[in-house]
DNA sequence: AAGAGTTTTGCAACCGGGTGCAAAATAAAA
DNA sequence: TTTTATTTTGCACCCGGTTGCAAAACTCTT
C-alpha cells in the first residue's frame, strides 16, 4: 500500500525504514549492481510504502546523464512540424530520452538558448529545421555538447551530425518530372532565400534546366514557409505573368500558391501544373491531393535517434552525415503521365 | 576571452581562479544575494574565462526548483496542436520554464508518464487535452504535483485547475447561428463519444434544439479528431441521407466532411452548411474559409501559464477554474446572414 | 582612534544519490 | 571443519551547487 504525502520521499528514508544502508537503497534501484535478493525486496517493499521514486536529477549528478535533449526548433507555423514533433517525441521516448523543447523565435537570442541547454546539462542537442543560419548547429558542438541536426544540410565539420535529405538531387527530381510533362516554362517558388534548403532544391532544379536552355525558367521566393507567404508571392506572380508549371519548395507555400491560383480562376492542373515538397499528411487530404516530393520523416528521425543514442552509449565520436533520397508521390497537381 | 574545453567548469573552478569561496562564486550567481561589487567582478571575469556556467539541476537540489514543467498531451494529429505547442512553448519560456514534453500514446502507460515526471522533479505540469479521460489530470495532483488542465472541464475537486472553454455554451451558439439560419434539419458530427469536449458540445446543442421540436435533429461521432475519421463519417452519412447543416465539433473534422460532400458533389454552403470548431490557422485560409467558432488560444494559455507560476512564485493553493467565452467567426460555409 | 552598526565573507553542513574500497557475510572447495 | 573464493554490505567521500551562522571587513559616528 502506497502512501502518497505532498513530500517525496528520499532514499535515506527508505533506507531507515527497509533497515539497510543508504547504499543499498541505491544498488536497489541500479541497473546490474550488486544486491542480494534479500536486500533487494526489503527496499521494494520500503519504496513502495513510501512512494519513493528516486531523483533523477540527483543522480545525474554523479552519472553525468541526465536523460535530457534538447529539441532545437523554430518552424511552429508548418503542419509538417506537427509530424516531426510527433515521432521526434515518440521515438525519444522509446528510448528513455526526455526532449526539452526549445522554440526559437525572432525575440529569442539563439546564443543565450545554447547556454540554457548547458545549464540544463543536456546529454545531447537536436536541431530539427532547414532554415536556421549555417553553423547554429555548430554552436552546441563548440560548448561541448553533442549535436545532431535533423534536416541539415552536410558540413565538413566531423563535430556536427547531419540526417537530412539531398535537396539538390531532390530539385533535380522535381525538374525532370516537370520537363517529363513537357513543360516550356517552368518556374520555381522557393521559401526564404536564405534557407539552405531552399537553396539546395533551387541548385538541383537549375542545374537539370541549364541542359535544357531553351526552356524558359523563372525563380521567386516566398518569404516564409507559409500559406500566406505562397499565397502572396503567386498573387503577385499572376500580375507579372505566370509559367505552365512550378516547384514549389513546400506543401504549404504549394496550398498558399494554388489558392491564389484558383481564386484567379486558374485550373490546376489543365492550366497550371504545381509539384510540391514534404508530403505532409495534408497533402494527401482528399480536397488537395497535391504532387509532391515525399520526404522520409520517420527515417530521418528514426536515424537522427540512432545516431543519438549511439553518441550517447558507445561515446563513439565517428560523425554521422547522412542524407536519405526523396521521391515524387503522384496526385492530383501535375497532368498524368502516360 | 571565453576558453571552452569538453569539461564543464565548476563552482570550485571559478572559485579557485577568481581567489573567492566556493560561497561567493554562488551568490555571485544568485539574484539578490549579499556580494560586493568588487567580488562580484572578480568572480564574473573569471566564470567568463572558464565558460562557467550554473548547473540548474544540481541548484535544484537545494533550492526544490527545477524549472521543468511537464507538458503532457496526446494529440499530435491536429494541426491546433501545433499553434498549441507554439504559444505554450513562447509562453513558458518567457516566464524562465522550461516544458518538459510529454507524448501520451496508446502505448505508453499513462501512469508511468506520471512517474516520469515525478522523477524529473517538475515544479508543475501542464495537461493540455480535452480528450483525456477524466480523472488523468487528478493522479499528478495526487501525486503531489501542481497541475493546471488546459482545455479541460471543471471539476468539483479544488486542487485541479482548469482552464478551457465553456464547451456547453459553444455547442448552443452553434446551434442558435444554424437556427439563425432558417434551418430545419441539422446535425451534430462530434469527435470521439467519450471525449468532454464533444461531450460537452453536443449538450449545449442539444439543449438549445431542445425548444424546437419541429427542428430535426441527428447526431454522429467521428472516431478522432481528424479529416479522415471526419471524411469517412460523412461518406457514411451521405449514404444514409443528410440534414441540411451541420456543427462540426472540430475543424479538422469539419474539413473532412466538407471535402466528401464536395466529392459528392455537394455545394457549400448552398446544398449544406457546415460550421466547425477550433478557428485553427487553415481555417481562414482562401482555399477553405470555414465558418466556425473561435476559441480563445491565447488567452487560455497566457491564463495557463499566469495560473501556473503563480502557483509557483505565491505557492498559493487557490484553485482557479476559469471558462472562456467562445464567439463565432463568419466565413465562407453558412449563408451568410441579412 | 575607538566604538557601534552594516555588509561581506568563509566555514561547514546539507540537498539526493552514486561508487571505490575494505570489511563482513556467504558459498564453495579442501 | 577449516580454508579459500565469491558475493554483499556499509563507510566515507564525491557530484555541483545553496545557505545559516558567526567571524571578518567595512562604514559611519562621536
Amino acid at each position: 500500500m502506497s502512501q502518497h504525502s505532498s513530500k517525496r520521499a528520499t532514499l535515506s528514508e527508505v533506507a531507515a525504514l527497509a533497515g539497510v544502508s543508504r547504499s543499498a537503497v541505491s544498488r536497489a534501484f541500479t541497473e546490474g549492481a550488486s544486491v542480494s535478493l534479500k536486500t533487494r525486496s526489503k527496499v521494494e517493499r520500503a519504496a513502495q510504502e513510501l512512494g519513493y521514486r528516486p531523483n533523477v536529477l540527483a543522480r545525474s549528478l554523479t552519472t553525468r546523464k541526465t536523460g535530457l535533449v534538447g529539441l532545437v526548433a523554430n518552424n511552429f507555423h508548418n503542419p509538417i512540424f506537427l509530424e516531426v514533433f510527433d515521432l521526434f517525441t515518440r521515438q525519444l521516448q522509446t528510448v528513455g530520452l526526455r526532449p526539452l523543447i526549445v522554440n526559437l523565435t525572432e525575440e529569442t537570442d539563439p546564443q543565450r538558448s545554447v547556454q540554457l541547454l548547458l545549464e540544463y546539462q543536456v546529454d545531447a542537442v537536436v536541431v530539427a529545421s532547414s532554415t536556421l543560419p549555417v553553423g547554429f548547429a555548430d554552436s552546441f558542438s563548440e560548448a561541448g555538447i553533442s549535436v545532431v541536426h535533423a534536416f541539415g544540410r552536410p558540413t565538413n565539420r566531423k563535430d556536427i551530425n547531419v540526417i537530412g535529405i539531398d535537396n539538390i538531387e531532390a530539385g533535380r527530381i522535381a525538374a525532370r518530372r516537370l520537363l517529363a510533362s513537357g513543360y516550356s516554362d517552368v518556374g520555381f517558388l522557393g521559401g526564404p532565400e536564405k534557407a539552405t534548403s531552399t537553396r539546395d532544391r533551387l541548385e538541383g532544379f537549375l542545374d537539370v534546366l541549364s541542359d535544357y536552355p531553351k526552356i524558359k525558367t523563372r525563380v521567386h521566393f516566398a518569404g516564409d514557409y507559409t500559406f500566406e507567404a505562397g499565397f502572396d508571392e503567386m498573387a503577385s506572380m499572376i500580375l507579372r505573368g505566370l509559367s505552365q508549371a512550378y516547384f514549389c519548395a513546400d506543401d504549404v507555400i504549394s496550398i498558399g500558391a494554388m489558392s491564389a491560383l484558383r481564386r484567379a480562376n486558374f485550373r490546376i492542373p489543365q492550366q497550371i501544373g504545381i509539384i510540391g515538397f514534404n508530403d505532409m499528411e495534408m497533402a494527401g487530404w482528399d480536397n488537395i491531393r497535391l504532387t509532391t516530393i515525399h520526404q522520409p520523416l520517420d527515417q530521418i528521425i528514426e536515424e537522427s535517434v540512432i545516431c543519438l543514442t549511439g553518441m550517447l552509449t558507445l561515446n563513439t565520436r565517428k560523425t554521422y552525415q547522412k542524407l536519405l533520397p526523396c521521391h515524387i508521390v503522384e496526385r492530383d497537381t501535375l497532368p498524368a503521365l502516360s
